[in-house]
DNA sequence: ATTAAAACTTGCCGCGCGTAAAATTTTATG
DNA sequence: CATAAAATTTTACGCGCGGCAAGTTTTAAT
């Protein structure tokens, strides 16, 4: 190994017997200097475990290669899941991914942008939460800082938005349980936090109407992101008001399904497609833990890996220089059949 | 609001009237300067919304204000959940907390903590992956940053442990089952990720020898973090070859239930503990799903509030100069009586 | 009013690195 | 081998702030 610690660039470069610009330079970019530089600025890497002090590099640069991803709530294994192949790609793609969760608060998301600001992000991955956010604040924010909005759309805000083709879930699966059974219900919290049930309430009405049945839509109170809980507890209410007019609901999401299974289970209520049930249950998104519930739940799985890929892409494309116009990309879902219906 | 915009302190400190050092001393800690100058630059503060560069002050200062949390795997809510309060907790005591997720990944781990120590932290907390966990990088990081272990152990490395008293848990439950019905079987993987899950088998184990009955543990093969999914296929392996020899059985923790629940689901085996139930499912953690899988699982609650608390205020006061020997502290849980068991 | 402590100012250096311009070397091309 | 182009080095400066020492003002206490 070594023998004194290498202090700085300089020190570092003495070592090799060159310039410290050239380090510099190495460690902006190794393509950029000759092969034979290079190699011999590794191999004293590998010797003297040195490496440029993150604060001083970055107090310089005008672009770090800081990136934050920000999601409404991280303790949601959706967004954990989704976080996680971003963070993955980031750091391929040689740059320092930061993770932050809002928390469903719509106060933490300013301050987290407002902090993220002063760490000079290379870009921002934002998956706002919502109806919720202050529009105001992030509109600033992406002013300033290359962001590029997933999940969750603000109309014209960000570089670009990339998420799901939330119509085309509820039309695919509404498709799928009209064939194989009666025509759904839609069960949704009245003022969900995410402008994508929207989109798939209007899904639902639409595929409906195309296949000549009459929209029923049964809304949930409550407010928050305890999502299982409004949906076991509203659930469960509407199961005894008999606000369900045909045998199968179909969820707005996942959790709300996951809940609205536990109201079901509580009254006795026998969930599937086997003739012995009584109620057949599906949701959309295709929660990580919708594999397991009893039954297994019915779902459109979203296409994370694409979203997530789609998404970087955009970013990083835009950070090399890259000024195409504002797009919105949406990923189609697909049926994932399972027992609850 | 301001007309000019303030790139440094010096200017700052011009629009006020006050000399740079005394607004650096402000930053460093608002109460050591005079009440009147203290309320000028606040006041001052909300005119121009100037902020110091973090850069170039976490350069400088020999102890930034970063603390790093490191959890083995955050898709799992458990995880997610204890970091979100320990977050909070951090930001209330004014660091600058930031969240990394090993991805039950061991090089992962360690790369985490190698970048994290070029951030400078005043300090760390820390979830390892457990068995797979490198010692040798870790205990070599421990030495280096003032580092707080919690939910699993690493024997002697770091200020301090913070955790579950596992033995407890599974004594508490065992307990209940006993008195609630027939003595429970064991369910746990051959090769657990976390060294809690010895804990509690002994916990199980000496329960059960103290309770008159002879312990009957199932073993789980298939490793990583897809817990559920081994709990579902080996649960139901076992199941099939009757390996349970009472009607009940304990999980080493939720997640493995949570699966073994849709084992017992696809063999159409009623749970809970009504009478026409034929197998009754325990868990321990009290994951945030288990209130609503089917039947709502019985479990034991980890204190997420006292671990939580206990591990930062051991590392600010360690931060702060104190300079206890390592300590362990563990925290009790809490029956939750539900209707799996 | 006298005095000493506390708070502040001024001036200066250092941190580790980015970056630009000019001088020099190396490499590629013919 | 001559020459142009590319890569590298030298030189020099700047970033924004922390921290120190010496001098000045304010505050509080005698």
């Amino acid at each position: 190994m070594s023998e004194a610690k290498i202090r700085n660039m300089e020190e570092f470069a003495a070592v090799i017997g060159i310039s410290r610009p050239t380090v510099s330079k190495f460690f902006h970019d190794p393509e950029s200097v000759r092969p034979s530089t290079r190699q011999r600025i590794e191999a004293a890497l590998e010797e003297h475990d040195y490496r440029p002090n993150i604060y001083a590099m970055n107090q310089n640069r005008k672009l770090t290669k800081n990136v934050g991803i920000v999601v409404p709530y991280l303790a949601d294994p959706f967004f954990a899941e989704i976080a996680r192949t971003i963070e993955q790609r980031c750091i391929d793609a040689g740059y320092r991914p930061t993770l932050y969760s809002a928390h469903g608060n719509p106060a933490l998301e300013v301050d987290i942008l407002d902090s993220l600001r002063s760490l000079k992000p290379a870009g921002v991955l934002l998956a706002p939460l919502g109806r919720a956010s202050e529009r105001g604040a992030i509109e600033k924010f992406c002013d300033d800082v290359p962001t590029v909005l997933f999940d969750s759309n603000i109309q014209d805000l960000g570089l670009a938005f990339v998420g799901s083709d939330n119509p085309q879930f509820s039309m695919l699966i509404v498709d799928y349980l009209c064939r194989t059974g009666e025509p759904p219900c839609f069960f949704e919290m009245r003022n969900p936090s995410n402008p994508n049930a929207n989109k798939r309430r209007q899904g639902y009405i639409k595929a409906m109407e195309q296949l000549g049945h009459e929209p029923i839509i049964v809304k949930a109170e409550g407010q928050g992101w305890a999502i299982e809980e409004i949906g076991r507890v509203e659930g469960g209410k509407a199961l005894e008001r008999q606000q369900f007019s045909t045998n199968t609901v179909l969820c707005s999401n996942d959790r709300l399904a996951i809940g609205f299974l536990t109201a079901c289970y509580e009254r006795r209520l026998r969930v599937g497609r086997d003739p012995d049930c009584t109620i057949r249950v599906a949701g959309q998104d295709d929660h990580p833990f919708s594999r397991f519930t009893c039954p297994p739940l019915t779902t459109i799985a979203q296409d994370y890996d694409s979203v997530s890929r789609c998404v970087v892409e955009i970013l990083f494309r835009s950070i090399e220089g890259d000024d195409t116009p504002r797009e919105e990309t949406l990923f189609e879902g697909k049926l994932i059949m399972r027992a609850s219906a």
